[in-house]
DNA sequence: GGCCTTATGTTGACGATGGACACATTATCG
DNA sequence: CGATAATGTGTCCATCGTCAACATAAGGCC
C-alpha cells in the first residue's frame, strides 16, 4: 500500500535552508522563526531540531552560506572592485547582511561558521600584501573592508539616504575619494 | 491610612529609561525584554505600555539617548581624533551600538530617533567643508564616517582580533592609514 | 524474509514574551 | 468637592523556543 510517504520528509535541511533563506530576506534574521519555517516545510515544529540543535545553529548555517556567497561575490573582482562588489552584495541581500554581521550571532560557539567568515578578509589580506607601492599592507587592508564594510551598514540603514539617490554609485565615489598611505609618504 | 504610596510609581518613564540602559549593556538589545524592565522597575509588566507604546519604541529611545551622548563624546575632538573617538565609544558601549546601528530599528518610524541620528554625521560634514584642501568634502565626510563606522563594528564582532591586542591603538593606526583624494590631485 | 538499531518526525507540554482589554487608583483642575 | 485625565494592575491570548515521550521509517544482520 502507498505508505504514509510523507512521514519522513526526506530532505529537511537543504528544505529548511532554502526556505530560511527566503524567509530571511522577508522577516528579516529576528523574525524568522523556527516555527513558521517548519510550517513553510509542511513539517511539524519540532522537526526542525532534529538537523539544528538550536534556533541559533539555523542562522549560523544560513550566515555560514551567506559568506561562502560573499566570497564567490568578490572572487571574480579586483582592486576597487572588489570594494564595489562587497557593498554591492550587501544591497542585494540586506537582511542576509545584518545576520553575518549584525552582532546577533557568537561565533565563537560556530567554529564552521568562524572560518567561513574569516575566509573573505584572507582573500583581501593576501591581494593588499600582493602591492609592493602600500605602506602597511595590513593595515591598509583592515581600512580597505572597514570602509566599505561601514558603508555597507551605513547604506542599508538610510545613515547616507538623503545625499544617496543610486546607492551603488555613490558608492563608487566614496571609495575613489580614498587613498592609502604609500611607501613613497 | 498610609495610602498605597507605590500605586503610582511617579518617575517610571526615566527609570525604565535607566533601567533598559543597564540591563542593554548587559543582555544585548535582542534579549532585553519589557516584562524584565518591568520588574527591576517594581511595577507590572504592563505599565511600561503607558509611556512606550511599543517594545521598538522603547528601543527607539534608548538609541536616541545614545546618539546624544555619542555627539557629546564626539564634540570635544577634532580631526582624526573625532574617528578614533567614534570607536573608542563603540568599543565602550557594545550593545548600545549595536542597538544604534545594527538594523533593528525601524528609523522612519521614530522621527525623533531620526533627529537624532542624523545630528553626529552633520557636525562631521561641516567639519569636512571647512577644510579647503580637500576635493569633495561631502564624500570625504561619508569615507570617513563609513571607515570609523565600520572599524568599529568589525571589531566589535571579533574579526579582526587575530591581529588586535589593543583595539583602540589598532583603530588609531588603522585611521592613520587613509588619505583622502586632495585638490592638488 | 524477519528483527533490531538508529535516524527522522510527531505530539504535547512548559515557561517566557509582546501585546490587547477592562478595570482600579491617583492627580489635577474646574 | 467632584469630574476627568493620567497612570498602574490583572487577566487573557497568540507566538515562540525548547524539552520529553512516543511513532514511524530505513538499513544492516541473521
Amino acid at each position: 500500500m502507498c505508505p504514509m510517504s510523507t512521514y519522513h520528509h526526506g530532505d529537511l535541511r537543504p528544505t529548511l535552508l532554502r526556505a530560511g533563506q527566503a524567509l530571511l530576506e522577508k522577516a528579516g534574521p529576528d523574525t524568522l522563526s523556527l516555527r513558521e519555517l517548519a510550517r513553510r516545510a509542511g513539517v511539524s515544529h519540532n522537526a526542525p531540531y532534529r538537523h539544528f540543535s538550536d534556533r541559533e545553529a539555523l542562522l549560523a548555517a544560513l550566515a555560514a552560506d551567506g559568506f561562502r556567497r560573499l566570497g564567490e561575490a568578490l572572487a571574480t573582482t579586483s582592486g576597487r572592485e572588489t570594494g564595489l562588489a562587497y557593498v554591492r552584495f550587501a544591497l542585494e541581500h540586506p537582511q542576509l547582511f545584518r545576520l553575518m554581521f549584525g552582532g546577533r550571532l557568537r561565533f565563537s560557539r560556530h567554529p564552521a561558521l568562524s572560518e567561513a567568515a574569516a575566509q573573505p578578509y584572507q582573500a583581501l589580506l593576501a591581494a593588499f600584501r600582493a602591492q609592493p607601492a602600500i605602506a602597511d599592507p595590513d593595515k591598509a587592508a583592515a581600512a580597505a573592508w572597514a570602509l566599505v564594510h561601514g558603508l555597507a551598514h551605513l547604506l542599508l540603514d538610510g545613515h547616507l539616504a538623503r545625499q544617496v539617490s543610486d546607492p551603488s554609485a555613490f558608492a563608487a565615489e566614496v571609495i575613489g575619494a580614498v587613498r592609502f598611505a604609500s611607501r613613497a609618504g
